[in-house]
RNA sequence: GGAGGGAUGGCCGAGCGGUCUAAGGCGCACGCCUGGAGAGCGUGUUGGGGGCAACUCCUCGCGGGUUCGAAUCCCGCUCCCUCCGCCA
């Protein structure tokens, strides 16, 4: 949702800020439709004044016992001529919004340009991938003789789920519970416990409707499944009137996610990096204007922080313009190093959403300053995916004969046990 | 799922067809008072639009409708509460 003041003293701007994105201009459409809206509403209102001030003489007239007929005559006149503006208004006032709601974040500047994932930017790189003395296998050998069964994921449920038992199942909860607490104890999040189902209202708050409804999952009750914790945790403060005192509010959930993925078909097909359902530990903080950028920066830290107790080697990416989703205005990914793989993937996204999201759920707040309510900024960043950290700590802490050696801040979440050692 | 009751400004709460430009209270802001603070007193305080401006329109959960005129009456929806049913 994009500010229509803005679109206005600077519609060049607003342009620009939709090629950065690839996507043709669009300021005059939206334009021509907001001065036919203003132009409407000023006549609309003189016959609204008018009418209501024949009301009250009306009013006034059957008070005092006095002959209103002619009164009435004249108002019956406007009548029709207020409700068809009204209707036409409505309209136009609609269009204008859906107008408004169907463009992308305008995107920070700092944010370098570039047409998809090869223009992104490296910002640094922590940790050393570890030398090996032997081949290191992809996750889902190891997993094979851990815990992990795809075949009998695909009984139950199909392609890209997993069933993962034993001490793969309590892994993937310790590295969860670790997650919790270094985000509640340790950054000031508060822990929350959301719906995991949501309605059409909440997903477009966070932008993922109208426009990407086949990347969901939707129930027979007319809900949606969460693809991520970002949904509960954002609307939580929609339509909602902060004080500037309260700010900024830091939340956390480990929910499971669920993606749809309709366009991923064919993409990582091994293993499990790639799911239908996964957990993931979200971020999401509530700011003020002038605080998200700093606040970016904290979250991506906060984030970082779990990669590096765990001892696992990582890489930070500023997202270009053509990278960037759709609600944000500047995403920084973390992507971990994967020697199964080869490469460094993805584990968290970290996203300054500013007021794009605030905007359509109405999240305000009321500056200490005084003054009118402002829109809140709003960011959401993982800290982290379960499911990928679990893969992550598999191929990094692996040895030859197919143990899994684990970091030590796990440990205590493990208790005690140190080593995972193949089944078979 | 069934039957009732409800939703009013940042919060509580009155209001049941025109005087609502929404009582009253709390909170908040500013001022007076005070050595300072508190109490007290006074003033201000829903939000969103249009208009160069004077000014004006919309906003009492949301959307329709009735009426010259709707917070108030009618219909639909959403949410909350109570009771019943079902249920981990």
């Amino acid at each position: 949702m994009h500010d229509l003041r803005w679109l206005r003293d600077d519609p060049g701007a607003f342009d620009r800020a939709l090629a950065r994105r690839g996507l043709p201009p669009a300021a005059a459409s939206i334009l021509a439709v907001d001065s036919e809206r203003r132009a409407l509403e000023t006549t609309l209102q003189e016959r609204q004044a008018e009418r209501n001030r024949l009301s009250r003489e009306i009013g006034e007239a059957k008070r005092t016992g006095a002959d209103a007929s002619a009164l009435l005559a004249r108002v019956a006149e406007l009548k029709d001529e207020v409700k068809a503006g009204e209707e036409r208004l409505r309209e136009l006032q609609a269009r204008l919004e859906s107008l408004l709601a169907s463009h992308p974040n305008r995107l920070a500047d700092d944010v370098p340009d570039g047409p998809d994932a090869s223009a992104n930017r490296v910002v640094r790189v922590v940790g050393t991938p570890r030398r090996f003395a032997f081949e290191p296998k992809p996750h889902e050998v190891l997993g094979a003789r851990l815990g992990m069964s795809l075949e009998r994921a695909a009984k139950l449920s199909g392609a890209r789920f997993v069933v993962l038992s034993g001490q793969l199942a309590r892994l993937e909860r310790a590295l969860a519970a670790f997650m919790l607490d270094l985000q509640t104890k340790e950054h000031g999040y508060r822990e929350v416990s959301v719906p995991l189902l949501v309605r059409d209202e909440a997903l477009f708050g966070t932008g993922q409707l109208p426009k990407f409804a086949e990347d969901l999952f939707r129930v027979s009750s007319g809900h949606w499944l969460i693809p991520t914790a970002e949904v509960p945790l954002t609307n939580l403060v929609a339509g909602e009137i902060l004080a500037e005192a309260d700010l900024p509010l830091r939340f956390t959930a480990c929910t499971p996610c669920f993606r749809s993925e309709a366009g991923a078909a064919g993409k990582d097909t091994k293993g499990m990096l790639r799911q239908h359902q996964f957990w993931k530990v979200e971020l999401v903080s509530v700011t003020t204007p002038e605080t998200s950028a700093a606040e970016h920066e904290r979250m991506t830290k906060c984030a970082e922080e779990c990669l590096k107790r765990l001892e696992l080697p990582y890489r930070v990416v500023l997202l270009c313009s053509g990278d960037t989703g759709f609600a944000s205005a500047k995403t920084y990914d973390l992507e971990v190093w994967l020697p199964g793989q080869g490469v460094y993937r993805e584990i968290s996204s970290c996203s300054n959403c500013t007021d794009f999201q605030a905007r359509r759920m109405q999240a305000r707040y009321r500056p200490a300053a005084g003054g009118s309510p402002r829109f809140v900024h709003t960011l959401n960043g993982s800290g982290l995916a379960v499911g990928r950290t679990l893969i992550a700590v598999l191929e990094n802490f692996q040895e030859e004969d197919g143990s899994v050696r684990l970091p030590g801040a796990l440990v205590p979440y493990m208790d005690g046990v140190d080593r995972l050692e193949p089944e078979d």
